[in-house]
RNA sequence: GCUGGGAUGGCGGAGCGGACAAUCGCACCAGACUGUAAAUCUGGCGGUCGAAAGGCCUACCUAGGUUCGAAUCCUAGUCCCAGCA
């Protein structure tokens, strides 16, 4: 039964560099649970603090800790859960094998979910041909088709999926498969058994001036010119890398249609609502031991609290 | 100084006599989430009473007026903006 330790909370509270130090102490390794950083080129805007000489073949060497799951694939690619568990698993597996400690951390709630609960349909592909077909039609089209295909799907859906298209065509996409999968059995979900959830939080207030001086070093870092790259190197606006916070927002400006200063105010504002929604989806799990990263000797007692836990085997 | 245009909720911006506590967008608050998740989506958003339906109050620059009825019309004032001087 192999141990996993999840480092999660919103953005900008200083995960990563908990994670570090944790994974120095107790001889672990990084597994980033991120999905914008799993995109090559895509370095200032989503964090990745490491200094690109820390770079080797498949993972980031920093302060000694491997940390894997950056740059795994092209900017121009699209990229889903699904290929991160399967990514994931494998590493931690690897890690494991190696006598380290796994560690997953990210501020992709869904991601994380996915490796220690498990993804049901996860390994349901998408057909893009459907979604294409699908793309143009009226949410109401949508429930409709979906209710024709999988009644009890479409009725278990809650007022709000019942009117978000993405996962009104996912739920045809799977209920597709399985009308064309002839009864084919999904693999069963295994969960992790032992995990320990570090859950990292802070004030509002505070959270919002890390947020706000975030954006401030990322604006120097040269965010501009690191899109200006990707664009050169035919990465397309629409692409999935580019809905990223702190990308997304430039578009405007590209298309001299903002100042740079209307920029950073709306993805300082966006940066925000996205740290609100990563607190909303995991303050329901009750799993997470939350500690509050301005209270005094927090990172004492998370070292203690893993510790202890680390060493029951 | 003259001539036009305008002042609407935290902001932008509709409405131009009744169906207006005022479309919509943004912000803000709350929430959902099982292959795009830094994505996508939902609800709320003047005050107050109520579980709700709904009621009451205060509101569209200020002050008067017309009208059964005014954010919408008239008069005066204040302040903005544009053109002419």
């Amino acid at each position: 039964m192999g141990k996993l330790l999840i480092i999660c909370g919103p953005t900008a509270v200083g995960k990563t560099s908990l994670a570090i130090e944790l994974a120095r102490t107790l001889e672990g390794e990084l597994v980033s649970a991120d999905s914008k950083q799993v995109y090559k080129g895509l370095d200032i805007g989503t964090g990745k603090d490491i200094p690109p000489q820390a770079k080797r073949k498949g993972f980031y060497l920093y302060k000694g800790v491997k940390i894997w799951g950056y740059d795994l694939v092209g900017a121009s690619q699209d990229y889903s859960v699904a290929q991160f568990v399967a990514f994931a698993q494998d590493r931690i597996k690897r890690i494991r094998k190696d006598g380290k400690l796994p560690i997953l951390v990210g501020g992709t709630g869904l991601y994380i979910r996915a490796i220690v609960d498990g993804i049901g349909t996860v390994e349901i592909p998408n057909n893009n041909a459907l979604r294409k077909n699908l793309a143009e039609k009226e949410v109401q089209e949508l429930f409709e088709l979906l209710a024709q295909l999988d009644p009890i799907k479409a009725g278990s859906l809650n007022a709000s999926d019942k009117k978000n298209p993405r996962r009104l065509i996912r739920a045809i996409e799977i209920a597709t498969w399985r009308l064309n999968s002839g009864g084919r059995k999904l693999k069963q979900v295994r969960p992790q058994e032992d995990a320990l959830f570090i859950g990292l939080i802070a004030p509002k207030k505070v959270l919002y001036e890390r947020i706000d001086k975030r954006v401030e070093t990322r604006l120097r870092a040269g965010i501009i010119k690191e899109i200006t790259a990707l664009l050169k190197s035919g990465v397309d606006w629409d692409n999935q890398s580019m809905s990223s916070l702190g990308y997304r927002q430039w578009r405007e400006y590209f298309a001299g249609v903002s100042s740079k200063e209307e920029v950073v105010k709306l993805w300082k504002v966006q940066e925000r609502k996205y740290a609100k929604r990563q607190i909303t989806w995991f303050k329901k799990d009750l799993r997470i031991i939350w500690f509050d990263v301005v209270s005094p000797g927090w990172r004492e007692k998370v070292e203690k609290l893993v510790k202890k836990w680390y060493k029951l085997s």
